[in-house]
DNA sequence: CCAATATACCTTGAACTAAAAGGTATAACA
DNA sequence: TGTTATACCTTTTAGTTCAAGGTATATTGG
């Protein structure tokens, strides 16, 4: 059986996209850019890993799609549903859980 | 050839482990369950996580173990060598680098 | 005008990490 | 005396990310 939890800091890339989308719809090309662009070029997720994501949260009722034609060129557009935004809200808590939980062993009072 | 990096957000096991031996020297078994508990829960890693990390530092220069019998017992205690507090450092930057990033999208101003 | 680059979608295969479980052995507790 | 806790360790499985490949249209530059 062996069913196995996801790695306990797995889920970023998934937040940072529902986060981008939560504020603009875009089209996954575009996501890898602002990716890279919004973290300041610390966090660089190829299309292999977005568009696998995008397809999983739309199947999943997170997201919902809009084809646009612009200028002979289709682009995807994707937005948030509600279910998305719970999911975002979700993660987000996982995240300061984490992040926190790692900040306390950073910055706990200086050596012996 | 196809020599592939390592993910974005990997080494935080290490990092949690050399901070927490940067502290004090520890054996593995409490390594687990300083983990757990400095985290506040946040993150639990097994054993199978702490053992192969810490003996691959060792290979590496970055810790240096000696052996003690404790009631019948015995612990491999750890500590950081001058690489393993350099490579600590390194982890330190790359973990705020790609924290700051992510806060960087969270943060950023509400919705259009 | 034709080649190279950029845009835009997508999938597959390899690499890497972490999770779960298994394995040994001693000590403490009930 | 058997179950739980300590203490070491490895192996197997699963999950995620990375790199690269694959198609197609538009734009730019030589």
């Amino acid at each position: 059986m062996a069913q196995s939890n996801p790695p306990f800091m797995s889920g970023v890339p998934e937040l940072l996209l529902l986060r981008l989308l939560d504020r603009n719809e875009m089209y996954g090309y575009e996501l890898v850019r602002s990716i890279r662009d919004a973290t300041g070029e610390a966090i660089t997720l190829g299309e292999g890993v977005i568009y696998p994501v995008l397809h999983s949260l739309e199947r999943n009722g997170a997201l919902r799609s809009k084809r646009k034609a612009v200028g002979g060129r289709t682009r995807v557009y994707y937005s948030l549903t509600k279910k998305g935004r719970q999911r975002l809200e979700k993660l987000q808590n996982d995240w300061r859980r984490i992040q926190g939980g790692i900040a306390n062993v950073l910055e706990a009072p200086g050596h012996a």
